[in-house]
DNA sequence: GACTGATTTGTGAACGCTAACAAGAGGCTC
DNA sequence: GAGCCTCTTGTTAGCGTTCACAAATCAGTC
């Protein structure tokens, strides 16, 4: 065989099996065994094999293998909103379970979340024929783009429920959302509202669901509910309008972000929090505690959430039977933008 | 040569050129320069084999073409702090014009920022032989650390200038720092302070010697800095100690969030921004308008940013010789954090 | 020492694509 | 119509792995 030519001191070409087993002196099956820890393999010869590896600095080529294997050992994420929080650290809550568990990770963010959108980031995803996929784009309408396309590998979506075809990995959001609002009932508030996330994101509704329902089993009206886009933006508008009317002594708030607006617009309006009007956020950015007043919000663990994803893809990866939903939970965080009403 | 086996009407094995050659009575070869846009292939052939390959839906399979070309089609995007602004609309940036251009983005982020972290990372993507590597670790020991592999193919970090080696892509920190004390000297503060971010990272220094050289050159006292880790804690506390010594009438914050913490600290202490104190963030992340008060900050096009490394990226991909530094400026943005000293 | 079974190693053929070259078809000039 | 271009198409040989199978080696048993 050829010489690995060498120029300047660096290799000219990539050394490959052939070249290792030459120097070991085996046949570069016996290298391959070696490279995937086989067990029928002496001592003595991984021995030589690893000796020869090391000194050639070899590394196996991605490529060729996936050539024949037909996995890429390439996890794809598909997220929107990246940049935000949530999916931003749920994302590298599967980076870095995908990354230990020795997969690469390929990214598509959507630039606006469409059926077509979402059915040309899987085509990419395919093309780079991924072993797996997983799905953080918490909309409504997420589940029925993916039915659409016969797409040959395990997929897992963040906020659904699990089907056949798709695995689901949630926070309990019902169940955070009957947190903050028990909270501001066990103080005494009775006419609590709620600012609620745009209502075809699926934590949007469930977070709005149980409100609704703790409020019903507690006896007390849910009338007032008015629908921001999750930004700060939003919740000032919603802030100013609610200043303007004075119905509620309580809000739970959808998410951090439509909090501070929220904030914003009380204190702008001469309303105190919490002594006129108490807040309850969503997620637990690092930021809440030291909006003024901090924020006592609901806590969600996205890295965790993230883990979990990638967990249930290994499962799948074996063949498993597992669960088809994951269910993590979310927990109360104090501060002082609750207290009882005046 | 073999048919593809159908059960319940899905393909058993994906078609491949072969496939299609044979299904447009064509070779395999014709079908590669049809799908590759060769140009000297008649219309008429190149009809027959599209309407083949739509018939089949045939894909080209990435590993085999990897294997041969020796060229992934893939980026890789080393990060750290990949879930705070700044570095996550980079990496959307960076994805975003990289699919535009064909290629996939393969992402790896840091757990904690270290040489070996770093060299690790850089190894996993030279495993998958990405085709070059956009590093978001804007840590002054960046690229020490990645001068230490013979990586092989094109590096572009953001953060530093350029070098032979590496492509440097930043923002116009020190100039950022102008704007933001120009305009606080403008409205007649003279006692103007800093809240650092942490000093071994590249951007965090540059604003402090704009800080320092701007007021310098209007002669004026740059001796009230102190340093934060970029944390809205962290601005809180240092937020506290300023309200304490009460020895300047203006800050300039090296972020939004130690912004937000120091905003938290002087409201609590009864001082007010700006009657009293002039704030100025850095960043201007979709909250910042919304703090209370609305928060005076340099703008930085982080989206932009990304896109402009793989600009540069995709020049070096063609052998051109580009600049070794891309340079962006910010802006600034005002808001009622601003006032002229009482 | 021949016979068995297990363990260890080697051989050849894919995997699906592109690069390099060869060959055929068609048009032009003389 | 021979000669020479140019344009289009086909043939063959890898790229670096793994898989399926065959061959060789090694104990242990009768």
């Amino acid at each position: 065989m050829d010489t690995i030519l060498v120029t300047h001191g660096k290799p000219r070409r990539l050394p490959r099996l052939e070249d290792v087993a030459e120097l070991a002196g085996v046949s570069h099956q016996t290298v391959s065994r070696v490279v995937n820890n086989h067990p029928n393999v002496s001592t003595g010869t991984r021995e030589k094999v690893e000796a020869a590896i090391a000194q050639l600095g070899y590394r196996r080529n991605t490529a060729a293998r996936s050539l024949v294997t037909r996995r890429s050992q390439t996890i794809g994420v598909l997220g929107s909103e990246l940049s935000q929080y949530g999916p931003a650290n749920t994302m590298l809550g599967v980076e870095r379970a995908a990354r230990d568990a020795g997969y690469f990770v390929s990214v598509a963010a959507l630039r606006e979340v469409s059926r077509d959108a979402i059915l040309d980031a899987v085509r990419h995803f395919l093309d780079q024929s991924v072993d797996g996929i997983v799905v953080i784009v918490p909309h409504l309408q997420t589940l029925a783009a993916l039915a659409e396309l016969p797409i040959g590998v395990p997929v897992v979506a963040v906020g659904p429920d699990g089907n056949e075809a798709v695995g689901g990995v949630r926070v309990d959001q019902r169940r955070g959302a009957e947190l903050a609002v028990r909270h501001l009932i066990g103080q005494g508030h009775v006419r609590i509202g709620h600012v609620a996330g745009p209502q075809d994101w699926i934590d949007a509704v469930a977070r709005a669901d149980g409100w609704r329902a703790t409020l019903a089993s507690a006896g007390l009206a849910a009338d007032l509910v008015i629908e921001g886009d999750w930004s700060a933006g939003s919740g000032y508008e919603i802030g100013r309008r609610i200043a303007a009317t004075r119905r509620a002594t309580a809000l739970f708030v959808g998410n951090d972000q439509m909090a501070l607006g929220v904030l914003r617009a009380l204190n702008e309006a001469g309303i105190r929090v919490p002594q006129d009007v108490s807040v309850v956020g969503f997620d637990d950015q690092p930021e809440a505690g030291y909006f003024s007043p901090p924020l006592t919000v609901v806590r969600q663990d996205f890295e965790e959430l993230g883990r979990r994803c990638m967990q249930m893809m290994l499962t799948a990866f074996d063949g498993a039977e597992g669960p088809r939903t994951l269910v993590v939970q979310p927990e109360l965080v104090l501060r002082s933008s609750t207290a009882p009403p005046a």
